[in-house]
RNA sequence: GGGUGCUUAGCUCAGUUGGGAGAGCGUCGCCCUUACAAGGCGAAGGUCGUAGGUUCGAACCCUACAGCACCCA
């Protein structure tokens, strides 16, 4: 590129791709060099998934991580990937072939099989591609499936040791069923939410005949496995009752009344039916009182009951249809609205039954507690710190996790089953065969478990998995363990702690030393973005742009509820009116590292990503303005040159962000670096020191060495910019720098792998720095005047600067060049304190010196009173504040000496100033 | 019911061992100045949720209350 190819206006569309191209054919993204390692494991995506506004913010953070460190010189390793995810992925073939007439079953499980692998070929890749268009910097040469063949061979590995040590137990267990997938699911995956439904009271009448008690329940068909009813042990109601019998209406069975404390006497009567198969909390009371379950439903949650008129009639045609039947009996009390906690599959959103089945479990406390010590002892450190909290409250409270899933895509059970149901739990059916043959002396016909696992479960190996454990590896012994994991607080549960307790367990070492917990990304309004909500934003739609039109079409396409089109329509087109202008990948990262705060709700406002794309082309501009000044040193950069007072300043400045960005990249406060990065950029680099260096490169009295010197400072003060930003904008830096590069001493041929900038103290200068504020302070002073007074830009006028001390005056030759161009003015002068003035001024105040501009002809001398009565009224309220402090005594005697004298220092010169502000006010005054 | 957070400018949010309240966006005024109008210069705007307490001193520490959010049961 040459330096025509610099648009005038910066457009993200014709760098971006190419430029991750280039990355991508240099294998730049492989770790290289000696130094130590770094290492993050992408959580991995679903196959099935695109990227969302979550993923977006998550990658830009670990990018951002990984770039930074890459520069400063580690061996960095950005492990990509992606997960099977069972249930999504089976739900999405199975979709298909519902759409050809068609069920799994048809296939039968082997071609169905097939086919999902044909369908990850062929449309497993969008999400990888996104990541690409997000310039995540990930090692696309390592990539990993959770089904390749080698991490399949991790997860039986696991397997077979933790059945081995009796960490992995099969049993007939109530667990969580999902009746449309038919399949059971863990705990975290269900999620209860309020429902409006009814609560029952039905009477359940004495076997002698004596009356009936009456139980209230929100699910009246589970009274077919109703086994018995509970009462408080404390109920005076009911005391006298407990060890009768009750005759089960629409059954032929008698079941007991009993006594357990389980029972809230406050609810609904007081009187609890008990139905052991069909809810959590009655199957405790089940084996407390040693009651045989009795099982109603099917897997698909019909009533599965021969001998009963129910039988194959559907969970909630059941429910109906037995109420009305009690009701004819006379036994139906009353029904009362009630609200109840639905819990629901959190893939198929069908309501969840506990359902007795045969499964595989993980004992999970034994895993727990070295994981609770790793956190404690400080082995793992969760950023921000208290979400260790949240860890510890799980962990300490930890239930077993069902890990058998009745699925066809997974990881296949490692156990095997001979005729007389002996279980042989194996790495493969070889070794499963020899353990049978062991059992028996002979060889017996063996079936594979059906099931497949918990798609966690293979995710909770994924730190060492992908490095190549159990085999002891290169990549393993380099980047294991890795350094950060970077994750959302939601799957804290899910995915955190099991890999914590998998990687101690099967590594003895932590899977990773830091745990960088951030929020979850919003919409502007604060809701969760959701696609039944209509609210979704797609990053590559803010980076690439689109019509409202578009925009409306895709928030309103294949919606679960048909309703909600119009309503949704007309929200978008209400917040979009004309749809998403094109940001850019940059602009969308900076923005996410500006709201990567500590907070848990990240709000994602257009406003926000809108400034940043200013700031991009604030950028380049910049960048334009150096090539076209700096063309003499293309090729030729200086290594030493001659820099005055504002090279000095800025470069001694850069040297202080550096370090503040190093800092703040260490806590992970990537809105402190954006904040740090952007003011520097903007209001120093760009509104300062450029406009130094132009006055300063056309001013003919000023030498040819120091002007090259102001050019080289110009090229490394964007350079060292450029390398700072690049881990949060790597596209536009590198773009620029490419093009900078021949006018500095860098080697290379990408910015990726260049020094990042660190503070050099022996750089800053700290004259240069208060002689440039000292410039800044009398610029802005007459700024300020000239602002106020509403004189335009191109009427000049002359400003004499009084008082202060020798400091004052000698600044006052040195920039007096700088300030009259700055500042617009015809002159400046400096005057001693006792220098008659012989006309009337508008005044600023640098430090005890005055910035005295003339009234003359310029200046509304109205405005002037105004303007000084605001500052006065503003010292005021300063000055009352620290007098107040002062004439405490408490305060002058116990506050730190330090804090007492900045006080008084502080209230003498406001003193001063007010004094010299009042005195003007009144001259200008007397004058009207 | 148990737990974890949050409440600061019109909006979205920073505010690091307690010591002069900040940013971005928006608003207002002036300006199309050859890097940039996606811009320049200037300005206005806050009883830091409420009430107590500790302290010489509280946005920050403690207590209570109110409102909001999330997690677990």
């Amino acid at each position: 590129m040459s330096t025509e190819a610099l648009s005038k206006t910066y457009d993200p569309h014709t760098i971006e791709r190419a430029l991750y191209e280039q990355w991508e054919a240099q294998g730049a993204f492989q770790p290289a060099g000696e130094g130590p390692a770094f290492c993050i494991s992408i959580p991995p995506p679903n196959v099935t998934g695109s990227l969302h506004m979550g993923h977006a913010f998550q990658d830009t953070i670990m990018d951002a991580l990984i770039r930074y460190h890459r520069m400063t010189g580690r061996r960095t390793l950005w492990q990509a990937g992606t997960d099977h995810a069972g249930i999504a992925t089976q739900m999405v073939v199975e979709r298909q072939l519902d759409r050809i007439g068609k069920t799994r079953h048809d296939l039968g499980r082997e071609a169905f099989i097939e086919r999902v692998w044909q369908w990850k070929q062929e449309s497993g890749g969008t999400i990888t591609q996104q990541l690409r268009r997000m310039g995540a910097s990930l090692d696309w040469s390592r990539e990993r499936f959770t089904m390749d063949e080698d991490l399949s061979c991790a997860v039986r590995e696991v397997f077979v040791r933790l059945h081995e040590e009796g960490l992995i137990y099969r049993g007939k267990r109530l667990v969580n069923w999902d009746p449309v997938l038919h399949t059971a699911l863990s705990d975290l995956e269900v999620l209860s939410e309020e429902e409006a439904g009814s609560l029952w009271h039905l009477r359940y009448p004495l076997e002698d005949g004596s009356g009936h008690v009456v139980v209230a329940t929100t699910r009246p068909e589970t009274m077919l496995g109703d086994t018995a009813v509970a009462v408080h042990p404390e109920d005076d109601r009911y005391r006298h009752l407990v060890g009768k019998k009750i005759q089960l209406p629409l059954t032929d069975r008698l079941i007991p009344i009993i006594a357990d404390d389980y029972v809230d006497p406050e609810f609904g009567t007081g009187c609890l039916k008990i139905t052991p198969a069909h809810d959590f909390n009655d199957h405790e009371v089940g084996i407390r009182h040693e009651m045989q379950p009795i099982n109603i439903l099917d897997p698909s949650a019909a009533i599965d009951l021969p001998n009963s008129p129910y039988h194959g009639l559907d969970r909630y045609v059941a429910r109906k249809r037995i109420v009305t039947d009690l009701e004819a009996l006379g036994l139906v009390e009353q029904i009362d609205e009630h609200t109840l906690m639905v819990p629901r599959g959190d893939r198929s959103q069908a309501v969840v039954e506990p359902y007795l089945t045969d499964q595989w479990f993980v004992r999970a406390q034994p895993l727990a507690e070295p994981a609770i010590r790793a956190v404690e002892d400080g082995s793992i450190q969760f950023v921000p710190e208290n979400w260790s909290r949240t860890y510890f409250e799980w962990m300490k409270n930890i239930q077993d996790w069902c890990i058998s899933r009745q699925i066809w895509w997974g990881h296949r059970i490692p156990a095997w089953y001979d005729d007389d149901g002996n279980i042989f739990v194996a790495r493969d059916a070889a070794e499963a065969q020899d353990k049978a043959f062991k059992h028996h002396g002979s060889a017996v016909s063996l079936e594979q478990d059906h099931d497949v696992l918990d798609t966690w479960f293979s995710s909770a190996l994924w730190p060492f998995s992908t490095l190549g454990w159990p085999e002891s590896t290169e990549d393993l012994n380099t980047f294991y363990p890795t350094s950060v994991l970077v994750t959302g607080f939601d799957i804290i549960f899910f995915w955190v702690a099991r890999m914590i307790m998998f990687g101690l367990k099967f590594t003895g070492k932590v899977p990773f030393h830091k745990v960088y917990v951030h929020g979850l990304v919003r919409d502007a309004e604060g809701q969760k973005m959701s696609k039944s909500k209509g609210n979704v934003l797609d990053p590559l739609d803010l980076i690439d742009g689109i019509e409202v039109a578009a925009l409306v079409e895709k928030r309103t396409a294949g919606l679960m509820q048909p309703q909600m089109t119009e309503q949704i329509a007309k929200a978008t087109r209400r917040q979009f009116p004309d749809g998403i202008p094109s940001f850019g990948t940059d602009a969308l990262r900076f923005t996410f590292a500006s709201l990567a705060t500590q907070g848990r709700d990240i709000r994602f406002d257009l406003g926000r990503i809108e400034g940043f794309r200013n700031f991009c082309n604030k950028l380049w501009n910049a960048a334009r303005f150096v090539m076209m000044n700096t063309e003499a040193l293309a090729g030729r950069p200086l290594v030493d040159f001659e820099a005055g007072p504002a090279e000095r300043w800025i470069t001694s400045r850069v040297q202080q962000v550096s370090g503040e960005v190093h800092k703040s990249m260490e806590a992970y406060r990537f809105d402190q670096v954006v904040q740090t990065l952007h003011a520097f950029t903007w209001d120093e680099y760009c509104s300062w020191y450029l406009e130094i260096a132009k006055i300063q490169l056309s001013d003919p009295e000023l030498s040819d060495t120091r002007k090259d010197g102001v050019r080289q400072t110009l090229v490394n003060l964007l350079d060292s910019a450029l390398r700072l930003i690049h881990p949060i904008m790597p596209f536009i830096t590198e773009a620029l720098w490419q093009q900078l590069q021949s006018r500095t001493i860098c080697q290379g041929q990408s910015i990726m792998r260049q020094a990042y900038p660190k503070m050099d103290e022996a750089l800053i200068d700290d004259a240069a720095v208060e002689d440039l504020d000292w410039v800044r302070a009398v610029v802005g002073g007459i700024r300020n005047i000239r602002g106020e007074m509403n004189i335009g830009p191109k009427v000049s006028f002359p400003v004499t600067l009084q008082g202060g001390d020798a400091k004052d005056s000698k600044r006052c030759e040195s920039f007096r060049g700088l300030l009259i161009a700055l500042a617009r003015l015809d002159r400046v002068e400096h005057i001693s304190k006792d220098t008659e003035e012989t006309e009337e001024h508008a005044t600023a105040l640098v430090g005890d010196m005055k910035v005295l501009v003339p009234l003359g002809s310029i200046i509304d001398r109205d405005a002037e009173i105004q303007r000084l009565s605001r500052e006065v009224e503003k010292l005021t309220t300063d000055l009352k504040r620290c007098e107040g402090k002062l004439s405490n005594p408490k305060f002058v005697d116990r506050a730190p000496a330090d804090v007492v004298e900045k006080e008084q220092g502080r209230a003498e010169q406001i003193t001063r100033d007010l004094e010299e502000l009042r005195s003007r006010q009144q001259r200008i005054a007397a004058l009207n």
